[in-house]
DNA sequence: TTTATAATGCAACGTTGTTGCAAGAGATAT
DNA sequence: ATATCTCTTGCAACAACGTTGCATTATAAA
């Protein structure tokens, strides 16, 4: 695991550091979408805020993590695909529950397409559902 | 003009103000999803900044507006369907020029509905495509 | 082990959003 | 037109969120 994380970042081109191997494992444990206060919370004092939001900074300029919109604000998720700093994929959807109010990807599910008019270029696309989750149901 | 603002405040069970008329006049001329920081600017120093902060969420719990997600944080946009207190219906989608930087409202253009996977129940959607928009291709 | 480069922590700052309270304005009935 | 009740506003103070510059420390590669 530890190995993997370290793994993980080298393929990124990012050196290994504490921080980023933390808040890195953190996404993979939790697999649900956090802001930057949630991973504040999860790690602690162990870093300084300013370096969290640097390290998020980081993860997404190099396509590990990508933003995930919510009506609170911005979280971030690891991106499933192989998406890199040039390149990114993500048709995928994410649900946010109104009662426990986690926000995850509901993988599988495709973004069916949507037909633009004339002159408009996607390049990206934001899908959010708010509803109740089954736990909560 | 002025008195259809009016009008329109006392269809919503809201006191007529200075400070509600302009900020619902700048939704009608500007068209576009507002942020807090837009209407601010766009009223100059004639309101207090929390006078904004509880009108729009007056609009938004009587139903006059809707938030709009963006990848900046959050934008506010007239509903264009007679919304109220208990009911919202927007299927439209929502789309940002990465780069001019508007975030316009697809009108016409309707989400495809999306196959939920067991146990998911969907209250909201919103759809936000980022792309180029006519004026910028 | 040395060295070049990159990441971190700290301090200071700016922006964004919230709450309590006293003063002021809107709507209604008289 | 006025008095009255209620809602809205501005102010102050605060909390949360986010950014920048700089000195120090850690990483990776020679």
């Amino acid at each position: 695991m530890e190995q993997a994380i370290r793994n993980t970042l080298k393929d990124y081109n990012l050196r290994s550091t504490s921080c980023r191997e933390d808040i890195l494992g953190t996404f993979l444990n939790k697999e649900v979408a956090l802001s930057h206060g949630d991973i504040e919370d999860s790690l602690g004092e162990r870093f300084d805020r300013v370096t969290i939001y640097r390290t998020l900074k980081t993860f997404l300029e190099k396509g590990l993590i990508h933003k995930v919109l919510d009506d609170e604000g911005i979280r971030y998720a690891l991106c499933k695909d192989n998406c890199s700093e040039q390149d990114h994929h993500h048709d995928h959807i994410h649900f946010k529950c109104v009662e426990c109010g986690q926000t995850n990807c509901l993988a599988n599910v495709h973004i069916p397409s949507v037909q633009l008019p004339d002159g408009y270029q996607a390049s990206e696309v934001n899908l959010l559902i708010q509803g109740r989750c089954p736990a909560c149901t």
